[in-house]
Formats: structure tokens, sequence, C-alpha cells
DNA sequence: ATGTTTCGGGAGAGCGCTCTCCCATGTGTC
DNA sequence: GACACATGGGAGAGCGCTCTCCCGAAACAT
């Protein structure tokens, strides 16, 4: 806006003093005396004086503020933004490593193809220091555009092949073992998996990590299916899963979306859950809580991991360069109902 | 970041014009030869240059970025914020208008009071041209903060008295009266209302335009009890209402908590709702669909709303000034199976 | 052929701040 | 008393951009 208000020079003149003392006193105060440095803080008070960041931006190369970036590229992006209550958690997790460092949070939404371009924009012309990002989807072409920027980065999940930066996940094959050993400890031996497409690693992790725990307590060969993370492609799995082993006992789903398909058609053959068949799900979604019955799962320690992100990312604004430091996270086990 | 990319010199030379030119290019072209123009465009992308915002920021005085704050005094309140769809449908309405205007929104949180003065810090700094907020308690001291720090602002909902800004709201007593003629349709002929505190203008212009309604309708004197708009003081509410007037018929109450704190009682006492006694709420909020029954109630037309308050924005950054343009809304009747 | 307008493009003055010099005082040492 | 040496504070050079001048050349009118 047109509302030029005091500057550095208007303040100096005020206290009598020059623009630099001024400076100094209104930033980290170095070798100022204190009578000095009280007239200043009166003139500032005096006059209203705000610094103006651009002209502050432009000689320090940095805002002071820290986006923080939610991507999706399916429809209908800010619908399930503002009910999913992950994205509060992230949120929760980020704020206060933020504010205690006096960084400003900016939430900024990509929910569009042309959203994204004007956001990278908006951060390679200098919007924010550095990016805390949460892409939805595995193919999500944001965190590269960001990296490719030059952009300090740091990602919730691991980045795609190519793409350096930080970022924070999830123990995958822990969080898979814990389900694993779960079902194996409540007697269950006959367990079985609906994986998802091979071409997401954390799903692959997710598969390999429930095999190999199984192998590991002496369990046989472990029947497979393959979902795509939805509902309705679990329920299609669970079908198929129950027609090729009649006799399996648990499932352990990729996902909480695909478990609640497996339960679903489990309902709707008749089959007890987790009477008959146990399931586990994964990510303690809001769907596991709302599902019938509601979903035993492995949860992410979200809040914790969002604060490691920021806390990397911090890192390097500190380091003055992008950087790739990571840190992977141990999952926990939510006992519910359905195992 | 220390990463100095390519600057307009560094283009000028390139294409072998001066920086006046670039500058005339890469902002609206006015005058320049469309080989130049070629020119100009093939050494951007040649050198990658992004314009710096900083340095425009600084003689422009404008950023190219609006604020969206969600503010809040209560606590827990990402919690809230991201659960409640109504943030989504606000997010939704504000982002088309602002995204064909290339101008860059930003989300902004203020969740507790350190965080409200950083926030307007960093407006007051030029984070931002202006903002749209949205407050969730009438007694949020934000508005008025940043309506103080000269900086354009429009609001969700009435400003406190006293806070020059603009604003969009709902025409509660409209809503009201919606409500007060759907019971009377219905043949409701003995209802009551669950008002909420005096204090809140909201609240007391529905409870008004419910009695002013009923009365043109010919009803007789309408029953009153106080509520907090929360759900324990809906039900309270509601047991009192019982005990003073056991013939009514219908309930009002200001907002859709109340509404099934209301509905809860009902069904302790083995009232049927909406076979003895009809409820509606207000709001249309997820406690309306997830109540049982489904409620009744009034719904904002929250991203209409939105847009128009993103629009009188722009108006006033359009014009140079902070303005006080407003918009009330009509209200729409969701009629579900409480009434 | 000269004067007048139009149009394209360069020069250069800031925008408000930070930060590196550098100078003017004090303080200590022999 | 002469020297070194902290210490506080001012002067001034930019940071990268926009935008107002201004000038040269081309197009038109006289």
């Amino acid at each position: 806006m047109g509302n030029r208000g005091p500057t550095l020079e208007d303040v100096a003149r005020e206290a009598g003093v020059s623009r630099a003392t001024v400076s100094r006193v209104v930033n980290g105060v170095r070798n100022v005396a204190p009578e000095i440095q009280e007239a200043v803080r009166a003139a500032v008070a005096r006059t209203g004086y705000a610094p103006n960041q651009a002209a502050r931006s432009l000689v320090t190369r940095r805002t002071g503020a820290v986006a923080l970036v939610l991507s999706a590229t399916g429809g209908s992006f800010t619908a399930r933004l503002f009910s999913d209550p992950f994205f509060g958690r992230v949120v929760d997790g980020v704020l206060p490593v933020l504010r205690e460092r006096a960084v400003q949070p900016v939430l900024l939404v990509a929910e569009s193809e042309p959203a994204r371009l004007q956001l990278v924009d908006y951060l390679r012309r200098g919007g924010a220091d550095g990016a805390v990002v949460v892409p939805l989807d595995e193919e999500d072409p944001l965190p590269g555009m960001l990296v490719a920027a030059g952009l300090p980065t740091v990602l919730f999940g691991r980045p795609r092949p190519g793409v350096r930066c930080g970022w924070v996940d999830l123990d995958n094959a822990a969080g898979a073992r814990l389900a694993a050993e779960h079902l194996w400890a409540s007697g269950r031996r006959r367990p079985a998996t609906i994986a998802a497409p091979v071409s997401a690693p954390t799903a692959r992790e997710r598969l390999d990590g429930f095999t190999a725990a199984l192998a590991a307590l002496g369990a046989g060969p472990v029947p497979v299916e393959r979902g795509r993370f939805t509902e309705e492609s679990g329920r299609d799995a669970m079908a198929r899963l129950l027609d090729r082993h009649p006799d399996i006992d648990a499932v352990f789903a990729a996902n909480d979306l695909m478990a609640r398909g497996a339960c679903r058609h489990l309902a709707e053959r008749g089959v007890a859950v987790p009477g008959s068949v146990a399931v586990v799900g994964f990510d303690d979604s809001v769907a596991a809580r709302d599902s019938a019955p509601p979903l035993t799962t492995v949860r992410q320690p979200v809040e914790e991991m969002a604060a490691a992100m920021t806390g990397l990312l911090l890192e390097q604004l500190d380091a003055g360069a992008p950087g790739t430091g990571a840190k992977v996270f141990a999952p926990v086990l939510v006992v519910r109902e359905s195992a």
C-alpha cells in the first residue's frame, strides 16, 4: 500500500542519532550505550516505526519466513485438507519450532498445476527462505520443482529418485513388523497382506517388512494381493485373498482405506472381524477410527516428524545452503478392535 | 539464502539491452519492439532469471501477496481448524479470486497471543498487501490490531464496534426467519428458541429475527432459554425449556452444537424428534450432518461470502487505501430430518 | 528541406535498509 | 607523557529493482 510509514531516517532524526545506530538497536544490539538504546526505543515507539522487510531482505537476502507447503495433484483438495486431522498434526508440529526462532510460518496450498507454478515462482522470487513440503501424492512434481529452483526444501516422506533435498519419513518396515508381531502374538498363524502398487516405495517397504517379520517368526509364505490405496481396491483384494486362501486368519493392509475395504468385504461375506479374521491397517487416518469395527493400525508420530522436518530446514538455512539431511521415525501400533 | 541468482543487469547484458528494457519486458510490456522482446525473453530463459521480490517491493510498495488469516483465541486451534470443513469452504472461496488476479494467497494462522503479535508484525513489515480475516471468536483482538496497523483488512463477520474495515456477513435475521417459517409451515404452533449470550451480536440477530418472524406469522410469545454455543449448554437449555413449557413442539437453536445438545436431551427424555418436537440449528457445520437425527439447519453461503470478501480486499488494494465496504448475504435453509 | 510528433530505449535517481569501514573518544600500560 | 588499544557511533556504499526523464531516430506534416 502507499502507507509509507516512518523510516529509519525518521527515527534517527527523532532520536538524534544516525541511521546506523537505530539499525543496531532495532536488530541484535551490538555496542550501543544503554542510554542511547533507550532514546532510540522511545523514538521507535513515538513514531510507530516498523522496519521495511523488503529493504531489509534486499540486503540480508532473508525474509524471516518459512513456507509450509501442502500440495496435492488430485481434485477437491481443500475439502480433504480441512477434514483430515493429519494436516492439523503437521501444522501443530511445525508451528512451535518456527515460533521459537521467531520465523514466520506461511501456509501455502498448491491445489492445481497453475497454483503450483505460481507458488514456485513466489518462492523463487524470495517469498520465503525455505519450504517444508507435505506432498499428498507420490508423483507430486512440486518437490522436484522447488529443489530445482534451489530452494532449501524438506519433505514429509522420501523424495522421488533424483530429487536431492532433506526429508523425514516413517520406518515403514518397522511398522509392518509391529503389525506382524501383534498378529502373531494374538495367535494368528495364517496371515495375508494387501499390498499396494510396486511403484510406491512406501508400499514396498511395508510389504517386505511384513513378510520378513513373519518369516523371522517362523510363519509360512504370506499370500499377497495388491490394491491401489483406495477402499474399493482393498475390498476387491480381500475378495481375491479369500477366494484363493479361504483359511487365512489375519490381514495386514498397506493403508487404512484398504483395510476398511477389506473389513467391508469380510462383513458382506459374513466373516467376523476380528473373530475369524483380524485386520490391521496403516496410517491411523480418520478412516481408522471411523471404521466398523475401529481399526487396529500403525500410526506415524506426525507432530514429531513435522517438528524434525522444520528443524532440518532451519539447519539448512543456518548453513546457508540447501542440504540433504534426513530422519527416519519409529511407528507406533494403535490397538483398537479389528485385531 | 545466499543463492544470488542472476539480476536484471545480467539479463540485460546477455540480451544486449539496458536494465530498463528488460524490466519493461518482464512486467507489463510497454513500447518494446517485438524482436527485442524476444531477445530478452530468450536471455531470461537462458539465465534462469527470477525477479527479486524484495527489490521490486521496495519501489512498488506491493508484495503481490494477500494473507488469509485464521485466528482464534481458544486452545487446540489447529485441531479445530483442520477438522471443520468450514475453513475448507472459506479457502475454496478465496483462492480462485486471488489466483485469477495472480495474487499469491498466503495462509496465516494465529493460534495464540504471541502468534498474533508476530503475525501483525509480519504484516506491518510488509509481509502481504492486505488481509482477509476469519476470526473464530467475537472477542478476537486481531482484526482491531490489523486495522490499527493500517493494513487493508476485510473480515468474515461484522467487526467489533470501533474497528473500521471491510466485512461480509450473513443476514442472521433472515436465517432465523427461514427457520421460523419452515417450522410454522410444517404445522408447529408452539415453537421455542435456544438463544446465545446477549454479548454476541450474531446471536441477538438470530433471536430477534426468530421472534419477529413468528410474531408476523401470528404466533404467541416465544419461550427463550440461553446457552453458550456449546452442546452441553444446549442440552441444559432444552431441559429448562421442557420443564417450563412442556407443550412446545419446536425448537430453534442459535447454532448446530446447541441444537445437537437439545436433540440429545430430547432423546434422553424419550421425546421424538421431529415427531413431537422439531429442531432447527444454524450454521450447517459438521455437527449438523453427524447428528442423530441429521439436523435441519440454516446454512451460510460460505464460498460466496469468502469470494466477495476477497473481492472487497482487492478493491481496497486497487484504491490504494483501507476501506469499509461491506456485503450481507442471504442464508439458505437445509432441510434434513430434525424438522 | 525543415519542423513536429511519435516511438523505442538508455541513464540514473532513488526505495529503506544493513554493514563495512573509519574516526573520535575513553582506558590502560610503561 | 607517549603509546597502544578498546569502544561507541557516524558516513556512505550498495542490495536489485522501477520509473521518470531524456535523447536519438523514424514517420509525418508543412
